[in-house]
RNA sequence: GUGCCUAUGGUUUAGCGGUAGAACGACGGAUUGUGGUUCCGUUAGUCUGGGUUCAACUCCCAGUAGGCACCCCA
């Protein structure tokens, strides 16, 4: 009977990884979580499934219905493989709230999936770092945010200058929109315009904000917010929103991050909106400057009111995540990968020479185990040169022998690939 | 959801309307207990279905898969 054969691809979308590649992902994530619990940061995990309708309301119409996976459950509710951390931490968080001490600051490594078209940099399956702080109103909490995620990215050891972190508020975008009187419908569809800023001509910028039926002066209002290269010049060309307090906030952040060293790395920059909608203040990218890689790392802010959405008290969050692929393409585009080391230095291979050595190698493999160490004790029978061929394809850099001639004087020996010098030491 | 591109051994690829070639990898040998170099050998391939043709891996169509860009986003 003809067997069907079984495609050997991974889902769409969706990586293998391969062992060169895991060692890859844990650096990254092993660096992550050593700047995390530097900062005191706990770590902590939700199910990969949630109820759909919790990203239904709050994650924007692509992440939280278009690409968002759902399964009937069989009580006949609607369940999705997580698209991002945001909302399930703050349901976490919103059960406990009210019983513990605060600031509570929580970080998590976990994977996602948003059914989307894969390329460059986005697959529909990705790992991601989140980082919050809840029951901080304090504008410090905000710079601690800020100082985490550039310390996460100093932490790989990157040239100068090929980051820089972008700063804006919501309200401050919020006190444009009332400056400019635009109704509440308009005010959706001109913040993907903003968003898009960067990417359109002038003209082809006053165009769109023309097709929403924008009248000149509102329009050079918002040309004029969006030109202002720091917090100083928005002041100077809008003296109207000087008072903002989304304005002021900025400005408190920028100082402290200026008195701590981070100025090179930080400016404020008008056309950083992001797409969520349950942000409501600070919010920023942090953006790989590589001509080449020219994209958002990653992205946060602040979104103080999310918990109201399941019956809590509407608690203050603030927070961000940065992707395992964008990482790595920042890492990979910078050539920081080239220069790393990351095979495993502390392994040996213990090869097994003899059909009669079968008990006194497994015996001298748990010997060495117990003493700290990392074997790996070949299954065939092989020849010391075979294994010394495989140790050394397999990056392996010491060798155990233990043969016949070296049972007989009651020791084993060590050999040490890159020196090639050997160790006898007794059994 | 839109647009463009691609599909040849495990991987990277060459090629031609008439017999598919290489490199790398894996395995073995030269070297019967001491590796990395070198040399030799073995292994394994035209995504699927249809069409044009005497003949299709090659040309055409569809499907499938993958990539890139847009949308959005990590």
């Amino acid at each position: 009977m003809p067997k069907k054969i079984l495609s050997n691809q991974a889902v769409k979308g969706m990586a293998d990884w391969s062992p060169a590649e895991f060692a890859l992902r844990q650096y990254i994530f092993s660096n992550w979580r050593r700047v995390c619990l530097s900062y005191g940061f706990e770590e902590y995990l939700t199910p990969i499934l949630e109820n759909a309708e919790i990203y239904r309301a709050k994650s924007g119409e692509d992440v939280g219905q278009k690409e968002l996976m759902v399964f009937v459950g069989s009580g006949g509710r609607e369940l999705a493989l997580r698209p991002e951390m945001t909302p399930s931490v703050t349901r976490l968080i919103s059960k406990i709230y009210d019983t513990c001490s605060k600031p509570i600051k929580y970080f998590s490594i976990a994977n996602f999936v948003r059914n989307e078209r894969p390329q460059r940099g986005r697959n529909r399956e990705f790992w991601q770092l989140n980082c919050d702080i809840f029951g901080s109103e304090s504008t410090l909490s905000d710079i601690e945010i800020l100082t985490l995620s550039l310390d996460l990215v100093l932490a790989f050891n990157p040239p100068k200058g090929s980051f820089v972190l972008s700063l804006n508020h919501r309200r401050l975008l919020d006190d444009l929109l009332t400056l400019v009187k635009v109704n509440h419908d308009q005010k959706l569809v001109l913040a993907r315009i903003l968003d898009k800023y960067l990417k359109l001509s002038t003209a082809d910028f006053t165009q769109c904000l023309v097709g929403l039926s924008l009248k000149t002066e509102q329009i050079n209002t918002i040309i004029k917010f969006m030109t202002a290269i720091s917090l100083e010049d928005l002041k100077h060309r809008l003296p109207e929103i000087a008072e903002s307090r989304g304005l002021l906030e900025l400005e408190k952040i920028m100082s402290a991050l200026k008195k701590l060293g981070y100025q090179k790395y930080v400016e404020f920059k008008p056309s950083v909106i992001r797409g969520f909608d349950y942000y409501d203040g600070l919010i920023f990218e942090m953006f790989d400057l590589h001509p080449e890689n020219n994209r958002a790392m990653f992205g946060g802010g602040r979104y103080n009111g999310l918990a109201e959405l399941f019956g809590a008290r509407s608690f203050p969050a603030v927070g961000f995540a940065p992707g395992d692929e964008t990482t790595k393409l920042f890492l990979e585009s910078w050539g920081v990968l080239k220069k790393l080391d990351l095979s495993d230095t502390n392994k040996y291979y213990l090869p097994l020479l003899g059909f009669d050595l079968e008990s006194e190698t497994i015996k001298l493999a748990q010997k060495l185990r117990d003493q700290g160490l990392s074997i790996e004790m070949g299954l065939e029978v092989t020849k010391v040169g075979k294994a010394l061929e495989y140790a050394n394809k397999k990056g392996i850099t010491r060798v155990v022998i233990l043969g016949s001639d070296e049972l007989q004087s009651k020791v084993y020996k060590i050999k040490d690939m890159t020196s090639g010098r050997e160790k006898k030491i007794k059994l």
